[in-house]
DNA sequence: TAAACAAGTTTACTTTATAAACCAAATAAA
DNA sequence: TTTATTTGGTTTATAAAGTAAACTTGTTTA
């Protein structure tokens, strides 16, 4: 009667940044911070809990002298965020 | 950007439970068991978070000789499983 | 009357989430 | 120029959740 919901997806802040992700194809750290209003310590622990996962791939890089880590979701990442949605629905009907 | 989503409400089985009784009025133990296909021990920590929130009541009764709980949703339940619904739409779009 | 079953609850353990502390490099202030 | 301060994070420690397994209480069945 229930789908399963992705783990991995069924966290607040996850969700958040694969919502961002989907948007906007690409994203650095500082951007996702902002737009999430995530603590940095969590954004951290949790992008890495995405890459892993294969949803995310992030690359880290400079811009002129400062770090930046760059965000991008993968095909597989859609594919799940999109299978979560779907899941959703026998949660929450339409 | 995001809304918050009510931690109560943010698990996946606490979610089925109020996903079956708002749809039913009324469910007891056994049934919700069977609906959510959790295991009778999480089933009992879940509705006591849900009883303790004011969002289910919980009665405990007897069907004949075997004893029977019966669960309701309450209007706050109602109003804060409308409210999560809603405060998705930030994450999932529509 | 002893074994099995039903309907839960409690306990113990594992996994998550999150904040706080920390670090290294760059920039700004004294 | 040394000393704060800021930026962009990571690591660590703790609290909260989720879950299975063991237990309880009473009932039915062999």
């Amino acid at each position: 009667m229930f789908d399963r919901l992705d783990p991995l997806l069924h966290s607040e802040l996850r969700l958040a940044v694969m919502s961002v992700l989907i948007g906007s194809d690409e994203a650095d750290f500082v951007y996702l911070r902002q737009q999430t209003g995530a603590t940095a310590g969590n954004l951290s622990v949790q992008l890495d809990k995405l890459a892993a996962a294969g949803y995310i791939t992030v690359e880290k890089g400079f811009q002129g002298k400062k770090p930046r880590t760059t965000c991008r979701v993968t095909d597989t990442g859609r594919a799940a965020f999109a299978a979560y949605v779907e899941s959703l629905r026998s949660y929450i009907g339409k």
